[in-house]
DNA sequence: AATGCTGACAACCGCCAGATT
DNA sequence: CAATCTGGCGGTTGTCAGCAT
């Protein structure tokens, strides 16, 4: 199909800005505000593509950018919204108040990519890397077409399929989200690359796709997940309430009868399960109808 | 001092969704 | 209802500084 530029490249420059241009563009945006992209390079007397303006205003020039590196708070939190969104950069980023998504993108990939292998989990399904070998192995595991679970969160609709399947857990969660699994729909539809083959009718399943991904942001949405409220629970963070400290043997029966135990995430209260709240049920997860959106298990 | 390598990050590109015509 | 426009997003590339050889 294609479609216009959107702007003229032959009368365009590309490149690194110069402070002349920066200069221009803050003081056009400070005497017109933001919006109508396309025109503002004509206007503001900029050679410069739309795009590129907005691109550089939104991610240099925006008064109320925090410059300066990530605190250990900040990576963690990236971490737990990565494990949650996936590489949705943009909402990341708006749940950390002066971040933009490309800074978090880039330092995601530069930083916590590392930080992550490095503590041998895998930065794009954050399971254990050893696990994950592991599951290559165990992938005969009979999970009646579901997904596996591949994400902490995603383990809670592990627990939830083992209690639809009247197998004995520990577990007693008030209300759950049946569709959880489309976090991982979203964390792998979202980097473009999937692991697993692709059905035909593409064009058909990536709808599909998208709009389980857009729903899960609407959930995801929902979530009373920021820096900003709980700044000062954060302090609290410990090295035994991560993530990753979440995770937990869980037994469940197969169909064949035999038992088998996998890791998964105890079901926890979001807040609790990214390190906001100690251990009582808190009202930030509670939501309008007095239930909670996520639960911790009764024996914790 | 010259060269090559690597990491960090700014900027670009292609695509998409929603709004508008 | 289709075509077009626009803003926005995520992935990728280009550039440059710092470091090692």
């Amino acid at each position: 199909m294609g479609r216009s530029p959107c702007c003229e490249k032959a009368h365009t420059n590309k490149g690194a800005w110069t402070k002349e241009e920066d200069q221009r563009l803050i003081d056009y945006i400070r005497a017109h505000g933001e919006g109508c992209w396309r025109s503002l390079p004509k206007s503001a007397g900029l050679l410069r593509c739309g795009k590129s303006c907005r691109l550089r205003w939104i991610n240099y020039l925006r008064p109320d950018l925090k410059r300066g590196n990530f605190t250990e708070e900040e990576d963690e939190l990236i971490i737990k919204l990565h494990s949650l969104l996936g590489n949705k950069w943009s909402l990341i980023a708006g749940r950390l108040p002066g971040r933009t998504d490309n800074e978090i993108k880039n330092y995601w990939n530069t930083h916590i990519k590392r930080k992550l292998i490095g503590r041998g989990v895998d930065p794009q399904t954050h399971r254990p890397l050893k696990e994950i070998a592991a599951n290559a192995v165990a992938s005969h595991l009979d999970f009646r077409n579901s997904s596996p679970p591949s994400l902490p969160v995603a383990g809670i609709s592990l627990v939830n399929q083992i209690n639809n399947n009247n197998t004995t857990t520990t577990h007693n969660c008030a209300t759950l989200k049946p569709k959880t699994e489309s976090v991982e729909d979203a964390n792998c539809t979202s980097s473009g690359t999937t692991t697993e083959e692709e059905p035909p009718q593409l064009p058909q399943r990536q709808k599909q796709q998208r709009q389980e991904a857009r729903d899960q942001s609407v959930l995801n949405l929902e979530l009373s997940v920021g820096l900003g409220p709980f700044q000062a629970e954060s302090s609290r963070l410990s090295p035994g309430n991560t993530a990753e400290s979440k995770l937990q043997q869980v037994p469940f029966q197969l169909f064949n009868g035999t038992v088998q135990s996998a890791m998964v995430a105890q079901a926890v209260c979001l807040c609790c399960h990214l390190g906001f709240q100690s251990n009582e049920l808190c009202r930030n997860c509670q939501n309008s109808n007095g239930f909670f959106r996520y639960c911790r298990p009764l024996d914790s």
